[in-house]
RNA sequence: GGAUCUGUAGCUCAGCGGAAGAGCGCUGCAUUCACAUUGCAGAUGUCAGAGGUUCGAAUCCUCUCAGAUCCACCA
């Protein structure tokens, strides 16, 4: 054996080994219960992170339950990612100076599938990298046929059970990239702005966005305020850029009196409030940004009666950028007379875009909604009832009950190419101009619901549209676009959106598993533990736990373990502007895998952030070289002596008390680690691991005894090579490589691997 | 606005009712010894502050200060 432990002259082969021994793959034995984790599927596209990297924690959970003889399943994918894999793309497409404005929808898709397709194994060597023992026979890509197939069969499913339904309501649309979210994905960004206060007829208002009240159709006061009480159901006219219009006053206790001047002004088209407001009087949506962020004047355009300085007026706002209209305006505002003042310390929060940045704009856009309240119940049932535990921390069950029992319908609509599109067909010949696309120059020019909006569509001409559009639904609902069966038309348009790709990987426990009729379904489902980071709480663990349930009447998971953010040496977040991201894979190359695994959970506290540094790194990189010096210390002993007894009861006799007391804290130590690793406990485990090997077998056991060990006494030797064989068993989970290469130099019985070796008292 | 978490050695953090701990860093000594990716010895703390419960509090309770996070979103 070398003098030290050179982690590159191992690692390849102990993982070629491994996988070719099909260690990874579990038999299914019936008479056995299963251990189930699936691997938080990466994004397919993206090189490893640390994040990526604490997956050792499941690795660490799949070891053990492998050496305990439970069939274990530890099932890795990838995910096609949507937006995050678009957004990539379309940033790749800006370097080359082109946009996705360039291609066609279909052009488009295999592009970006050819891409994913390049960089998909890239991800899956990492893992392997780091040791990961994943089952690499059943890697499944969000994407696979099969996959796909189950999750248009959960949306035909929710239709039929009448959980789904299409609105146009108003969607957080991002400009720049070209799609709606989900409220869960908006960002809101405090900022100061100007809070401008504008003359509005008999009354002053107060806003930021004077750019939206061309189109406002109402007034809203508090009724309790008496300012205002003797004007609440009246009509006024009220003079504007583009001149007098007429609005009514509408009482809204929801009207703050101290903010302003205590009335404001309600434009339903571009804020969830007045939305909703509209709803309740009846208040036409009447938009003025287009869904590039621009204004659109062509409603006051087309009118032949318009004044023609007013005309020239919208026809210089027409097209331009929200904020740079904003500007001109407040201009023409004060040179009109309007503006009353400027309050340029108006502190607020405006929502943007996660991925890019942009403002977000409130637009009115039909969209596709799951209704999550009865899915929700379920999920949060499963909690409440103990089903499934959350570990470590107590607060996480809170959020994630906070969340299910107060969540709003979940729009699945996402005006993006890279992902299934929604299967759902509009008859073009009897229920026309239902759909348009913002994507791409789709060849297929079809006029838009938005369009519609903009003619200054009432609540209930919007929710009559909506009743139109129910019927192909109810008619077509096939993967393939057949005639239509109410009119037998043959302009057949499926729906241009895809799916919020967090609906395709909230159903990844059962689609994995080959829900319904699978032997892997039927043997795996649900599913041991699930671990991953806790900021995907809502976006996928909640939403696993409500589909599972939806779809299979049983939620995913026994225990649902959340693990913590992975930051530097300084508690700072790892981030590219900060310059302080730890590239794993680097840290594996110089200090290897074991090294890295060992400093992400050494000393990492439940729920709490994970430092990590390069020093701590080296630390565990010497103590992989511990190990080994230890195991060399005991091959080198054992060459000269012949015979030296397996340890058993019969022999203990014969040990010194010495032996008998390392071996009898080596038997408390395995009871710990066992205890630890079923509470989740690995750092624990890991520190105790650390401590027992280096500072009690190491400095004292074998420095008191090492004279014993030199001139080969046969009994001692024996002690130590059970403490060793144990001490590598029970390693093995935590730093594997270094652990099966020790345990391959030492003569013993067994001739398997550690891999498969059984848990010491197993 | 609602909720939660954190404050312990220079740094990063364990401990969460019974004599203040670990890793890294620091200081001194050792060196043909399994390992210098080492060993031995050592220094460093009003456990954020105040009050309370208790025989006993870093640990439980209340308040204060400081920092962080989640949810809801305000014209």
């Amino acid at each position: 054996m070398d003098k030290a432990y050179n982690h590159t002259d191992h690692e390849t082969d102990i993982y070629r080994m491994w996988e070719d021994g099909g260690y990874f793959t579990p038999a299914i034995d019936k008479k056995k219960k299963p251990f189930t984790i699936l691997l938080p599927l990466p994004n397919a596209n993206d090189p490893m992170h640390m994040g990526h990297a604490l997956f050792t924690v499941q690795d660490i959970l799949v070891r053990w339950h492998r050496m305990m003889g439970d069939p274990t399943l530890w099932l890795p994918g990838g995910d096609h990612a949507g937006i995050e894999t678009q957004y990539v793309y379309e940033k790749k497409l800006a370097k080359e100076e082109k946009s996705r404005f360039d291609f066609d929808r279909d052009t488009l898709y295999l592009m970006i599938e050819e891409f994913v397709e390049k960089n998909k194994s890239v991800n899956r060597d990492q893992m392997k990298r780091l040791g990961f023992s994943l089952d690499w026979t059943r890697y499944k890509y969000s994407l696979d046929p099969h996959i796909v197939s189950i999750v248009l069969d959960t949306f035909r499913s929710l239709h039929k059970d009448r959980l789904l339904y299409r609105d146009a309501r108003l969607v957080n649309y991002c400009p720049r990239d070209g799609t709606g979210f989900s409220d869960l994905e908006v960002v809101y960004k405090e900022q100061v702005d100007p809070l401008y206060y504008l003359k509005y007829g008999p009354f002053t208002i107060a806003t930021v966005r004077p750019e939206t009240k061309f189109r406002d159709t109402a007034l809203a006061a508090n009724p309790k305020d008496k300012r205002y009480t003797q004007f609440i159901g009246k009509t006024l006219e009220i003079m504007g850029l583009l001149g007098p219009i007429n609005m009514t006053v509408i009482p809204d206790p929801d009207v703050d009196m101290a903010f302003g001047t205590g009335i404001m002004k309600v434009t339903p088209a571009h804020d969830a409030h007045d939305f909703e407001l509209g709803k309740k009087f009846g208040l036409p949506v009447t938009p003025i940004i287009d869904t590039r962020g621009k204004m659109d004047f062509s409603w006051f355009l087309t009118k032949k009666d318009a004044d023609p300085k007013y005309r020239q007026r919208a026809q210089k706002y027409h097209g331009l950028k929200v904020a740079a209209a904003r500007k001109i305006m407040v201009e023409d505002l004060a040179s009109d007379g309007l503006l009353v003042k400027t309050d340029e310390n108006y502190t607020h929060r405006v929502g943007s875009c996660y991925k890019c940045g942009s403002v977000l704009e409130p637009l009115p856009i039909p969209q596709w909604y799951v209704k999550t309240k009865p899915l929700a119940q379920k999920a949060a049932m499963a909690i409440r009832k103990k089903q499934t535990r959350i570990f470590p921390l107590k607060r996480f069950e809170k959020m994630y009950l906070d969340w299910l029992d107060n969540i709003e319908d979940w729009n699945i609509s996402r005006q993006i190419v890279w992902g299934p599109r929604i299967p759902v067909w509009y008859c073009l010949d009897c229920n026309p101009g239902i759909i348009l696309s913002f994507l791409t120059n789709e060849k297929l020019h079809v006029r838009g619901t938005y369009d519609e909006l903009k003619k200054t569509y009432t609540f209930d001409e919007i929710s009559h549209g909506l009743q139109t559009l129910s019927a192909p639904l109810e008619a077509e609902f096939s993967l393939n676009a057949k005639p239509c069966t109410r009119c037998n038309g043959t302009r057949i348009l499926q729906e241009t959106d895809t799916f919020d790709t967090w609906f395709l990987s909230s159903q990844w426990p059962y689609t994995t598993l080959g829900y319904p009729d699978s032997e892997d379904f039927k043997y795996f489902y649900p599913t041991s533990v699930l671990d991953t980071m806790w900021d995907i709480l809502f976006f996928w663990v909640a939403r696993m736990m409500m589909m599972g349930a939806y779809r299979t009447g049983n939620v995913p998971f026994k225990a649902i373990h959340l693990h913590s953010r992975v930051v530097d040496a300084h508690g700072q977040k790892m981030s590219k502007s900060r310059g302080n991201v730890v590239n794993p894979i680097e840290m594996v190359d110089r200090y290897g895998a074991d090294a890295l695994r060992m400093a992400l959970i050494y000393g990492a506290g439940p729920g709490s952030d994970i430092a990590l540094s390069e020093d701590k790194i080296r630390g565990m990189r010497n103590f992989s070289n511990k190990l080994w010096n230890m195991g060399r210390f005991l091959v080198m002993n054992m060459e000269n002596t012949k015979d030296v007894p397996f340890y058993n009861v019969d022999i203990h006799n014969a040990l010194t008390a010495s032996d008998k007391r390392i071996i009898s804290e080596l038997n408390m130590l395995t009871t710990q680690i066992t205890k630890d690793l079923s509470k989740y406990r690995f750092s624990d485990a890991s520190q105790r691991l650390y401590e027992f090997a280096w500072h009690k077998v190491a400095d004292v056991y074998i420095e008191k005894n090492k004279e014993r060990f030199t001139s080969g006494d046969p009994v001692a030797l024996t002690a130590l090579r059970h403490v060793i064989l144990t001490l590598m068993k029970l390693l093995h989970p935590f730093m594997p490589f270094v652990t099966e290469v020790i345990w391959s130099k030492i003569p013993k019985k067994y001739d398997k691997p550690l891999i498969v070796s059984p848990w010491p008292g197993k």
